[in-house]
RNA sequence: GGUCCUUUAGCCGAGUGGUUAGGCAAAGCUCUGCAAAAGCUUCUACAGCGGUUCGAAUCCGCUAGGGACCUCCA
């Protein structure tokens, strides 16, 4: 089998060949930092990890794109509208680019404790001013664009008239045009679908950059377009997003490309749902949304407690990213233990020895079949609900041959060898989870040994009030101390 | 109003027309000094109505919920 991705544009499952045999080139909308990321954008983001790390796990060469937009888009499509990062600078009285350092370090320390990888490049969009300037002019040359006032314009039904603008959401230009609402300042546009490529600032604007056409700052799409083509070329691979940037932000970034080079940007749009708290969209509008420190801590009304980084990831890959998912306590209640389960399994696979047996011929197809399933589910649009699905399905086979319920030799020497790199792989370097916090602490380790030395002197003593006064114990300050069945004792926090 | 998506057991959620997804919760049993963990077993659902089909959760139509986008938002 091989790899098959959704595409948004032909709604529906597609082989994927690169361009170029071998390289993928692949870029992602990212944040906008003028304020803190909350957990939808982070899935989104988490999500596109995943698919960066499958493509490396396949062998592709990947260059990963994704910008940080730190230059103002118009709040709302209003001519007069701010600045988002002056209006933020004004109120707090600092500099613009102070704000836009703050997020999107704060952006990049919760990508991490995520465990993302880093991005190739993750361009900004005050650094690529010329290239959105250039871009613009050409798109004017091509006779796409129009001036007003110092603001430039695209035009939208000329654009239609040769091409489909609406192509990637599947609308039609009189739907989209009947859809519109009245906004004030709309009088400068020709057609009211026509979107800013810049913008004309005010002298009290904060960010501002001369250009042909005076002072002022670029549109929030042209940004992707410049970006993209840059590092990517004219045309490449993957372009993904949230859905919510679907029918406004990427149909322009296909216009504006369209308009500059006559080429569509990317082979495959890909989508990632949304995030929702009791069925609505979580958004930074809204309010309802939660940020990642408030998980990480638990202070938040909805939750009860607090849960780490690895179980709210894997929260998410229990889902399919196109799926919405909705966040709940109870939700994340079921997958911190089931991520601790399925750890625990993995952690005691890695340390077994195999020696040989006699196969069960039922339990060696069995997990051949279900770790096979694994490859075989992320080429189907990145199931990731799926692979997990199928390693809960050999986690008692795991557990059995540790509690020494099954011997080791029933499945074949290759087929364990095959699920420990496997269950490695996909774990580790597919979804990128990373073991709860270990203690560095040696002095922790040792104290424990102790501890559980004197635990069991007592019980050989049949002194069970000691030993369960320090199991009990133990356990109130979140040790879980384990009499394992060879007759070892195990013990790990929370 | 327009364009779409969605509705799966107590909860969360996969799902290619014909075979028990999976997780969590719950119940019973086994193991254990007692626990915990683990193993085994049970709980077999697809909004409603109609249609296509030998057969539909899966395809089509209608109805009813829910949601998204059409305005900044991953």
């Amino acid at each position: 089998m091989a790899l098959e991705i959704y595409n948004t544009l032909t709604r529906k499952k597609e082989l994927f060949t690169p361009l170029e045999p071998g390289y993928v080139g692949m870029y992602v909308c990212g944040p906008t930092v003028y304020s803190d990321v909350h957990l939808g954008n982070c899935r989104t983001f988490i999500s596109f990890d995943i698919i960066y790390r499958y493509l490396k796990y396949l062998n592709y060469k990947v260059r990963y794109v994704r910008n940080i937009t730190d230059a103002g888009h118009l709040e709302g499509d209003r001519d007069e509208g701010d600045d988002k990062f002056s209006k933020m600078a004004r109120a707090q009285k600092i500099e613009p680019m102070e704000i836009v350092q703050r997020y999107t370090l704060g952006f990049r320390d919760v990508m991490q404790l995520f465990n993302t990888l880093p991005p190739s490049i993750e361009p900004t969009a005050t650094g690529h001013i010329s290239e959105q300037i250039a871009m613009t002019q050409t798109i004017i040359d091509n006779g796409y664009a129009y001036e007003k006032n110092g603001t430039i314009y695209f035009d939208v039904e000329k654009y239609n008239a040769e091409k489909p603008y609406g192509i990637l959401t599947n609308r039609k230009l009189e739907d989209l045009l009947e859809g519109t609402r009245d906004l004030d300042g709309q009088d400068e546009k020709k057609g009211r679908l026509d979107f800013a490529l810049w913008i004309k600032a005010k002298p009290e604007h904060l960010m501002q950059w001369p250009s042909p056409w005076g002072m002022g700052f670029p549109g929030w799409h042209i940004e992707c377009s410049a970006m993209s083509s840059k590092y990517l070329g004219k045309q490449f691979d993957l372009h993904g997003g949230g859905m919510d940037l679907a029918a406004t932000h990427h149909t322009n970034e296909i216009a504006q490309n369209e308009a500059c080079f006559h080429k569509s940007p990317a082979q495959i749009w890909m989508h990632t749902n949304m995030l929702t708290v009791n069925g609505t969209r979580m958004s930074k509008s809204l309010g309802n949304g939660f940020l990642p420190h408030e998980l990480f801590t638990g202070a938040h009304a909805l939750l009860d407690k607090a849960y780490s980084p690895m179980t709210v990831k894997f929260f998410m890959l229990q889902t399919h990213y196109r799926s919405t998912l909705d966040f709940s306590n109870d939700a994340l209640q079921a997958s911190e233990k089931g991520l601790k389960r399925l750890w625990e399994a993995y952690e005691n696979l890695q340390k077994m020895q195999y020696t040989l047996g006699e196969i069960n011929v039922e339990i060696e197809e069995k997990t051949a079949t279900l770790i096979h399933g694994f490859d075989e589910s992320m080429d189907d649009d990145f199931n990731t609900a799926k692979v997990l699905a199928n390693m809960f399905e050999i986690v008692p086979i795991i557990n059995s041959i540790k509690d020494g319920l099954m011997p080791i030799g029933s499945i074949s020497q290759n087929t364990f060898a095959l699920l420990q790199t496997k269950m490695k792989s996909y774990l580790e370097d597919v979804f990128g989870l990373i073991p709860a916090q270990e203690s560095n602490n040696n002095n922790l380790a040792n104290v424990m040994e102790l501890l559980i030395d004197i635990r069991k002197e007592a019980k050989l003593k049949k002194d069970f009030a000691t030993s369960d006064k320090i199991r009990n114990q133990l356990s109130n300050i979140g040790i879980v101390v384990k009499d394992e069945k060879d007759g070892s004792v195990s013990w790990n926090i929370g």
